[in-house]
DNA sequence: TACTGATGTGTACAAGTGTTCACTAATGTG
DNA sequence: CACATTAGTGAACACTTGTACACATCAGTA
């Protein structure tokens, strides 16, 4: 009598991660967040925790993966409304911005696993980062974009273009998601970082 | 004769703050320190806390003064060994890298801070990177590197730098201080970050 | 149908938390 | 010298924390 129903498999498991998603959301740090507190904010009791997770740190890692996902459903509708290739960098950094206004918390939690206490999260991180650059050097290939690079180089371009979009994270996320004004001067200064770096790279010799 | 000493004054008040960064040293996130935990490291009774600081992000802005000083010092110092522009790139990352090494708590706090819980740890540090920007676009201007650009895009490209580098920390302060080979790694990639955004500044038009 | 494993719940406890209070010794100022 | 201020102490408070244990309920399988 104390079962009040019967919760499909994995939903506990769900509402824990969202609950510690909302937290973060709303400006708590995740390595500041315990158990119980995620545990009451999910409307579970304590001890349930365990039967999904063996630590705080270990709900993070979890986070990473679902924190994949979102990405790689954010690269797919970048590439599906990649017009020209003159509004290519604008255009995608607006559906960056959408995207990391309409999951700010997953983003917030990106932005604070960088320098996090887990190394295990820092490095999964990285690592979709650096997934994201490789993708995003594929592309560039493809698209024929640059083709006088060596592939080294490229890849470095790449690197320092995730790089830039990351810390605007910081910039987006310190705003109020109403704030339209100074988002649009994000979305701008942003996109001249990359202006920036693809007028380099467009003059870079790969064999000096 | 509870009083063992007579510390000096603001002697306690340093403990403090070097107890904390001490504890992020180690690996700890700032955001999940507690007071008892401070003071304790700090080898001082909780009660002593409060005579310094009203709560841990109080303690946290005060950090974040401290590491403006050693940000200026290490600015200084850059300016000081700056030999022939050629080797300007080479020679700052390569003190900015130094100094992240000898005072590794202080820039892992200020890694953290950039995504952490407080508003205004956020804010302070963001302003020093602000003030750091302007110096270099300063200095650049000075040297009379950059007299195609226009102020707003000086601007941006120092900023650009800034960022740059300052992700670069999440790379040092990821390996190991021992392992000079990572380091060197480190080293050379964010030195062609940069060298890639001067290639960018120099054809850059400012007046399309 | 009976058994088994996964997932949920409630209770309990020792340890740790932030903060308040009253007290004391040293310091600097009139 | 007397006195107010500052900076330290220890004891106590009401909570919160992580974790362990025993138990209840469901789903699936033999």
């Amino acid at each position: 009598m104390a079962d009040r129903k019967r919760p499909k498999p994995g939903e506990t498991r769900e509402k824990l991660m969202n609950a510690a998603l909302t937290l973060v959301g709303k400006g708590r740090h995740f390595a500041s967040l315990g158990i119980r507190e995620v545990t009451r904010q999910a409307g579970v009791v304590p001890t349930s925790f365990y039967r999904h997770f063996r630590n705080m740190d270990d709900l993070g890692l979890q986070l990473v993966d679902e924190l994949g996902l979102v990405l790689r459903r954010m690269m797919r509708e970048a590439r599906a409304n990649v017009s020209q290739a003159d509004k290519l960098i604008d255009e995608s950094v607006g559906i960056f911005i959408t995207h990391a206004q309409n999951n700010r918390a997953f983003f917030m939690f990106m932005a604070q696993g960088l320098a996090g206490e887990s190394r295990a999260v820092q490095e999964g991180i990285r690592s979709e980062m650096r997934y994201f650059a490789s993708e995003l050097a594929n592309d560039l290939r493809r698209m024929k974009l640059a083709e006088h690079l060596s592939d080294a180089d490229l890849d470095l371009t790449c690197d320092l273009v995730v790089r830039s979009v990351a810390f605007s994270l910081t910039d987006i996320l310190g705003i109020s998601p109403e704030d339209t004004y100074q988002e649009e001067q994000v979305r701008k200064r942003t996109a001249r970082f990359l202006q920036l770096i693809f007028v380099g790279a467009a003059n870079w010799n790969s064999h000096p």
